[in-house]
DNA sequence: AATGAATGAGCCTTCATTCAT
DNA sequence: AATGAATGAAGGCTCATTCAT
C-alpha cells in the first residue's frame, strides 16, 4: 500500500541519496549496522530523518545498498585486473600480484566488510549477495581462462579455494593479529600453495 | 557502587548459571545476539529476568560466557586429536582425517560460531577471544611437533595457513551454497594442498 | 502571516480543488479520515502534494469541503422529493416512499457518512455542520408543511423523530448486521410507525 | 513469537491494568483515540509507557478493553430493569420509566460512546462489539418476554425499533443541539410511539 | 500556479536493566 | 537468592506541512 520509495532521477536527488548511502557505509563501518540508527545516518548525511524514508524503505534498504555499493568496489578492480590479462598465463608472476592486489582491496574495505559480512548469518538477502559475489568472481576467472585457452582441472574448485585463502590470508594480514606470525613469510606461503594449486 | 556478580560457588547456583548460559546459547544459535532478548533467555533458562543479573553483569556478558563454552567445545575434540598422535606423522593419512574431524566440529557448531564471530568486528573481546582460539590451536599443534621430534620451517605459519584454509573450507562446505560446486572434490584438493604444505 | 488560502476563480484552478475533494471522499470512504495522507489525497487527485496547501488550510480543511459536498449530496434528493409534493399529503402512501427514497441516499453514501460523522464527537466545526444538516431539512419539511397548508402539532418533534428513526433503520437496513432480523418486516414497521406519527 | 501479554492474577496487577484501561477510558472520552497517545495513558495511569505494554498487546487492545468496560456499564443498569420486571407488563407506565432509564445511561456515557462508536466504521472487531452489544440487549428482552408470558409478533424487530429510537433521541436529548426542539416534548412523543409498538 | 523533495516533531513500541517484595 | 513487575531511554518510522525551484 505504501512502500513507494522515491526513484530519483534528477541528479540532485541522486546525490542525496547517495549522501545517504555514504553515511551509512561510514556509520556501518565504524560501529556496525546496531550501532548505528537512522538519526545519525540521516545527519551524517546532512539530511532529515525523514528524508530517508523517501530514499529506502526502511533501515535495512539502506544496508542493502551500501552492500551493493561495497560489491562494486570490490569486484571493479578485479574486473580490472583480468581485463589486463592478455596473453598466455604464467602462474608464478600472476599469483603473487594477485595476492597484492587482493590485499590492497581488503585494505580498504575492511571495516565495512566486516560490518556487511556479519550481517549474513541472520539476513538471507545479505548472504544472498555474499554468494553472489563468489559467483560472480568465479565466472569472470573461469571466463577469462577460456578466452585464454587455459584448460584446468576442476577449475570452479580450484578458484574457489583460491578465493577462500586469499580471503582468510587478507583478512589475518590486515589485522595483523597474531605477533609470533611473520606475516611477509605468510604472504609468500599463500602465493606459493595458490601456484601449486593451478600448475 | 555496583555490586559485584555473584560467584556461584554452591552447586545450586553454578547449575542456574549454567543454565542461563546454555539459554544464550541456544538463543544467539537460533536467531543471533540481536535477535534474542535477556526475558527470552531468562525464560528458556526458566529462572526470573532479574536473577540474570545476579549472575551476569549484563548481557554482553553472557555473550562472552557463551563464547567461551563454544571456545571449550571447539578445542576439545582438537585437543583430543591430537592426544592421540603418538608415532611418527603421516601426513597423507593424518591430514584427510583431520579435515574430516574438523568438518565434524564445524557441523555441529556452525550455528553458534556464525552468531559469536559477527560481533567479533564491533566487540573487541569478542575479537580476543577468537585471535585466543587460534593462538591455543596453533600452540598445542606446535607442542606436538615438537613432542614428535617433527621439524618444520615456519611451522606457525603452516599451521595458520592450514587452519584458515580448513575454516573457510568448512564454512563453504557445510553451507553447500554454490551448486557449481563439487564439494568432495573440493575437499580431497583442501587435504592435498595441506598436505604438500606439510611436506 | 499566513497566506490566504486561494480562493480559485478560474476554472481550471476550480477543477482542480474540486479533483482534491472528490479525491479526499473518496479516501476517506474508503479508509476513514485518520487512514489517509494527504500525499495520498494528492496522488488521487492528480496533483502535487504541495498545492493541496494552495487550495486547502490543511487536512482538516478538506475534511470541512468533503462535508459539505455530502451534505449536498444528501440534502438533493430530499429537495427534489419534497419539490414534487404539491397536493394534499397523504401520509399512508407518502412515508413509505419517502423510507425507500431515504433508505437509497444512505446507500449511496454510507461509507463516507461514517467516515464524517465518526468525526463529530472531536471536531466541533463538523459536528455543527451536522446539526445544521438536520436543521435545514427540518425547516424545508416545516415550509413544505406551510405551502401546502398542512397543521400538525409539534410538527418540528415530530419531524426530528422521523428523521431519527429513519436514519437508525436505514444504518441498520444497510449493513444488515443482526440475521435474526427480517428487514422487510423493520421497514414496513418503520413506516407505519412514522405515518402514525404523522395522523 | 512475541506477543504475550501478562495476564494478571495478583490483585496489585489487576488494579494497574484496570488503572491504565481507565486512563485510557477518559483520555478517549476526551479527546478521542487518535487525539490519545500512549505516553498519556502510561502518565494519567502513573505508570511507565514500558509497562503499557506488559499488560496490554498495543494501543488499540487498550481500546478494546476500554469498549468492553463500556458495553459492561451500559448492560449492566439494562439487567437490572429487566430483572425487576416481575408481573404483568404495563407498557404504558414501563416505557417512559425505561426511556428515563436509558437517558441516564447515555447521560452517563455519553463522551466514551462517541469516542468508541466513531471507530467502528474503521475497526471490525469494535463494530462486531456494538453489534454484539445490541443482540445481546434484544436478546435479554425477549427473554423477559418469553418468562413473562407476553406475546408479541415480530418482537425482534420492534425491540431493535424501539432501541434505535431511544439511541437516537438520547442522542438529541443529551447534546440538545437543536434549540428549536422541545425536547420533553420529544421525550413524551418517543414514549409514545414505542408505547404504540408494543401495544 | 505548481511541483515534489525536504523537514522534523511525534508516535508506537521494544528491551536492557533495576527494584520492591 | 529469587521473582517478575516496572522503568524509561532509545529506536524506527510516518506524515502534515513547508520550501526551493
Amino acid at each position: 500500500m505504501k512502500s513507494e520509495v522515491r526513484q530519483p532521477r534528477q541528479s540532485r536527488s541522486i546525490e542525496k541519496k547517495n549522501k545517504i548511502i555514504l553515511a551509512g557505509y561510514e556509520l556501518f563501518s565504524e560501529v556496525g549496522y546496531y550501532g548505528t540508527n537512522t538519526a545519525e545516518i540521516a545527519k551524517r548525511a546532512g539530511v532529515s530523518t525523514g528524508i530517508v524514508y523517501g530514499y529506502f524503505q526502511d533501515k535495512r534498504d539502506i544496508l542493502i545498498c551500501v552492500l551493493e555499493i561495497y560489491i562494486d568496489k570490490v569486484l571493479e578492480p578485479i574486473y580490472k585486473i583480468l581485463d589486463k590479462l592478455l596473453g598466455p598465463i604464467a602462474f608464478d608472476t600472476l599469483i603473487p600480484k594477485m595476492v597484492d592486489e587482493v590485499l590492497k582491496i581488503h585494505k580498504k574495505n575492511t571495516k565495512i566488510h566486516e560490518a556487511l559480512h556479519s550481517l549474513a548469518s541472520t539476513d538471507e538477502a545479505v548472504n544472498a549477495k555474499f554468494i553472489q559475489l563468489e559467483d560472480r568472481i568465479t565466472q569472470e576467472i573461469i571466463n577469462k581462462f577460456c578466452a585464454l585457452g587455459v584448460q584446468i582441472e576442476n577449475a570452479q574448485e580450484k578458484i574457489h579455494l583460491a578465493m577462500n585463502i586469499l580471503q582468510a590470508f587478507s583478512h589475518e594480514y590486515i589485522f595483523d593479529k597474531h605477533e609470533y606470525i611473520d606475516y611477509i613469510v605468510l604472504r609468500d606461503m599463500v602465493s606459493q600453495t595458490i601456484i601449486n594449486l593451478f600448475k
